[in-house]
DNA sequence: CTATCCATGTAAAGGGTTACATGATTAA
DNA sequence: TTAATCATGTAACCCTTTACATGGATAG
C-alpha cells in the first residue's frame, strides 16, 4: 500500500491538500515511482484521516481542505522508509521489454535496443539540463528543492539503461544468437 | 495491460503451460519486471485464447493445457515491443524511497541510503555470480539464456543505485540541508 | 501409503484507472 | 461574461492479491 507512504512523504514537507497532492504526482515522482490520480488520492487521504495519520485543517476557499501529518503518520512514514523488504513492488515496462527482448527476430530487437538507447540519451540530457538549473538557482545553506537527490538518481538510470542497450547491440553484432 | 505481454514475451520461446508461465514469474522477470501469480495468470490465458493470440494443446496429464502462440500473438508482441509510449507504466518503491529521502531526518537519511548502499553491493554480487555461472556454461553459437541480456541490465542497475546513494551520503556529509 | 509436486480453477477484498458530476474562484 | 483553474467527490470497470478449493501423478 505506498500510495499511502507517498502520500505520508509528500506531507512530511508541509501541509497541502488533496488538489495540491495531486499536481505533486504529476511531476518526477509520477513519472519515476508512483503514479496516482485524485480519484484515489481523495478516498486514500479519508482512510489515512480515520487512521489517525493526517489531520485536516477545514479552511480554505472553494472547499479547500489542507492535510496535516501527525506524530504517528510521520512514524508510520519513518516506518517504511527504513524497513523495506526483501522483495519491493516492481512494475515496470521498460525492464519487462528488456526481458522479453531475446523474444523479438534479431532485426526488431536491433530497432528496439537503439530507439532504447537515443531515447534514454535525450532523456538524460532534459533532465541533466532541469538539474543544472537547479543547482544553478540554489545558494549554499538553502534546502535542495524536493526531488533533487532522485533527479541525480535519474540520470545514472538514464545512463545504465543507455550502456545496456548498446552492450546489448555489441552481443547482437558479434553474430551471437540471442535466442 | 503489461501482464498480457509479458504472457505473450514468454509464449515467444515455445510453448508452455499456465504452471509452467506461474514458475516463470517467481525468477527474475517477477522480481524485476513484472509481478503475477497464478490466479490472474489462468484468467488472462482464457481471455488471450478467446481473442485469438494462443491456442491450446489440450493434451498432458493432470488436465494440462499447453499454450502456443498464434501469427496475430506474434504480431501483438511485435507490436507492443516497437511501440512503447512515452508514459510507461511505473511502480516502484525503491525510487519511491528515493523521491522520500529528503523528507526524513539527516540520521535517519544516512541509514537509509548506506542500508540502500550495501544492500545493492551484495545484490549486485550474487547476480555477478549467476551470469558468469551462466556464461562458463554457454557455448558459442547456442541461443542465450533467457534473461541474460537483461541480467546484465540487473547488474548496472544495482551498481547506479550503489553510486546514488553515496553521492546522496556525499552530499549529506557536506553539511547540505537536504530539506 | 504418504508427502510433494504438478496442475487448474474460483471468490472476495482491495487497489487503480477512466469517466461522470458538480461547483467556486480568478484572470482576462 | 467567459474561460481557465482550483477543488472535491462518486461510480463503474478492470487489475491484483490472498485465500479457498480440488484432485492427479510421482518418488520415497
Amino acid at each position: 500500500m505506498s500510495l499511502r507512504h507517498a502520500l505520508l512523504g509528500l506531507l512530511a514537507h508541509g501541509p497541502a491538500s488533496g488538489y495540491d497532492l495531486t499536481r505533486a504526482f504529476e511531476g518526477g515522482i509520477g513519472q519515476y515511482a508512483w503514479q496516482a490520480g485524485h480519484s484515489r488520492i481523495y478516498p486514500e487521504l479519508g482512510k489515512m484521516t480515520e487512521a489517525g495519520l493526517v489531520v485536516v485543517d477545514e479552511a480554505g476557499p472553494r472547499g479547500r481542505k489542507t492535510y496535516t501529518l501527525t506524530d504517528d503518520g510521520r512514524t508510520e512514514l519513518r516506518r517504511w522508509m527504513l524497513h523495506w523488504p526483501e522483495q519491493a513492488t516492481v512494475r515496470n515496462e521498460t525492464v519487462l521489454r528488456m526481458f522479453l527482448v531475446q523474444s523479438l527476430e534479431p532485426d526488431d530487437a536491433r530497432a528496439l535496443l537503439e530507439g532504447m538507447a537515443e531515447h534514454c540519451a535525450r532523456e538524460r540530457d532534459a533532465l541533466r539540463a532541469v538539474m543544472d538549473a537547479d543547482d544553478a538557482e540554489h545558494r549554499p545553506g538553502d534546502p535542495l528543492p524536493f526531488g533533487r537527490l532522485a533527479g541525480e538518481y535519474g540520470i545514472r538510470q538514464y545512463e545504465a539503461v543507455q550502456g545496456w542497450a548498446q552492450w546489448s547491440l555489441e552481443r547482437l553484432a558479434a553474430g551471437e544468437p540471442v535466442r
